[in-house]
DNA sequence: CTGTTAGCGCATTCAT
DNA sequence: ATGAATGCGCTAACAG
């Protein structure tokens, strides 16, 4: 009746009394076995007694506890999503993918969200991990790879879009972004662009691959020389200065790592006076929503963020049905062209 | 060794063994009893076995099982949130938020999404609610009244962002609707507009708020003739026919539902060549990072996400706390002024 | 005071 | 179709 007064988090006794498997045992008048029998479909179970035990369920409210089922089981039927942001559209449609996926199995989803503190990130795992999750998606380069495989040896995991280090015990699923940071400068090139220039905030794996792909394409295409990396990590604040520096030096073309970063190019060129497509080029990466709602519309490398999801999942069914090797699965990305970027056949045009 | 081959989903056997409270009382010569209590660091344990019973802990990488800890003690410094959208960004802002207080109360949160689709909404709040969350955050006016007030019944529930009717045993968190709109057009007329039509793809409850907000300001100011609302909910695509038919009419300033539908009357306005601010003015609601990344700079209605989370924590606290009554608090919205609309000023310098 | 035993919380599962 | 055992940790009652 009165609720206990716990120093700030107390247990409340006020909540009614929730129906267990003994109520509905007693109000069916069976054992509380035959109740979980009866309401898990099992074949044993008279046909008398299993409709009484329905009605009693069902009069009753009965649900089961899950704590204690899973308890019972070390099996949830839940996975788990850990991500390091919420504000990154490329993420959260991973998530939104996996989540998808994961209903056709009939498996539900828990996301955790960490920030990009480690420390909360280890913490969310270990929270997901404890609550039995039968499998882990991680949508997060932050994450120390020693965390990774302590997760890995206690279920499956999957890490999605985290490049580099393979750990041992944990699939992947990646896009490969050494390839679309080619696809994104060979478009620029046929559009007739020399002087592009690859903006970035993060040497995360993702990032550090996307830029070696950029100087990799500007080397294979003889202009090594005209390569700038415009490197926003110590100060976000200063992209109007740098990109309008790089302007000045005559860059012209402007391939930055994800969408996000596109946008914040976009919006300063814009407050610099410069017309996209027109003056300059942009082009992103993740193809995410923001690439489709921005205008112009963003030309972006598409990571194809519903096929990682649900390959991600495949993966944690394959490894909880037993696998044991570990699979790194690669998906290749598209250019997604829109109107950010000069076609080029335009190009061709004003050339001849 | 072997790993059961369950139909699909079957208990993985070749996980290492986890240790228990029994390996570590084994471990450490003691009875579980007293690791239990030492680990909780109770008063009264002895030194001795204190330091033993830590260090076998330690040795065997000991951690506590949440699932038999929260059947116990039907606690689990835990709190829940649920989304129906993970691609809104004040919706996962408002998550944000909510995460944030809770860590400052040492609760963890788990997230989930159950897209626009009730039935999944509910299953999972019943997740949520059977992992014994001690406190549920609901930012989501998609799942209906009596789900919500079934949950009320088995844990502390906040509603965020779900305005119109008001669920027994619910606590909710709000921003004002009616007025935020009316902040919007207010703008607007300082402005020098007249003509300003209201674009919304949803009669959700908030939706609806702004709505009467948007047709009570125009009315007060005499505009009610000039009314025009842009309904997008039956489809979405209409939208450029829609705009140009209200520019055709006259129309130039539109307040949008929300942020996403303001940058999509913007991306329309751009491809029929209007120019923001100086040909239409847009504001929108929200003041999410989109509105701070779009160029023009998107003026737009201040929820403040992280008052609402902030506080819908602090209402899950003192529910905990023992309170019966219901609260329903009102956060007052402001209007972030930014590009995408004229100043006062320069409509007055229009004028004269 | 320090530490132990027994039993609980709830559902599943095995032997009867 | 059932009682007992099980999973793991917490806790009231009790013994040294």
């Amino acid at each position: 009746m009165v609720t206990v007064a716990g120093p700030l988090w107390g247990k409340m006794v006020d909540m009614p009394h929730r129906p267990t498997i003994n109520d509905v045992a007693a109000h069916a008048g069976v054992s509380k076995s035959l109740v979980s029998l009866a309401l898990r479909g099992d074949a044993g179970v008279g046909e008398a007694a299993r409709t009484r035990i329905l009605e009693s369920a069902d009069a009753l409210g009965y649900r089961s506890n899950i704590l204690a089922r899973s308890l019972r089981q070390g099996r949830t039927m839940t996975i788990g999503v850990v991500l390091s942001s919420l504000t990154n559209p490329y993420h959260t449609e991973v998530a939104a993918a996996v989540e998808e996926a994961a209903e056709h199995e009939g498996l539900s989803v828990l996301l955790a969200h960490g920030t990009h503190r480690r420390d909360r990130l280890d913490a969310r795992i270990d929270l997901l991990l404890d609550l039995s999750v039968d499998g882990l998606v991680v949508v997060s380069s932050w994450i120390g790879a020693e965390a990774l495989e302590r997760a890995g040896r206690r279920a499956p995991v999957v890490m999605v879009g985290r490049t580099e280090d393979k750990v041992p015990g944990v699939d992947s699923v990646n896009n490969d972004d050494e390839h679309g940071a080619s696809l994104a400068i060979d478009h620029f090139l046929a559009a007739g662009h020399t002087r592009i220039a690859h903006v970035s905030a993060s040497s995360r794996p993702s990032g550090a691959a996307r830029r070696r792909g950029y100087l990799r394409a500007m080397d294979t295409a003889g202009l090594d020389g005209n390569a700038r990396i415009i490197d926003r990590s110590t100060d976000a604040e200063a992209l109007p200065n740098q990109l309008s520096e790089a302007l000045a030096d005559g860059f012209d073309a402007f391939f930055a790592r994800n969408d996000v970063e596109a946008l914040d190019v976009m919006a300063a060129a814009a407050d610099l006076g410069h017309e996209v497509p027109e003056s300059i080029g942009v082009i992103g990466y993740d193809d995410s929503a923001l690439a489709r709602r921005a205008r112009p519309g963003l030309t972006s490398v598409r990571q194809h963020a519903e096929v990682l999801g649900a390959r991600a999942v495949e993966l944690l069914r394959s490894r909880i049905g037993g696998r044991s090797d570990d699979i790194h699965d690669v998906v290749e990305p598209r250019l997604r062209v829109r109107t950010s970027t000069r076609s080029p056949a335009t190009a061709a045009d004003d050339a001849g």
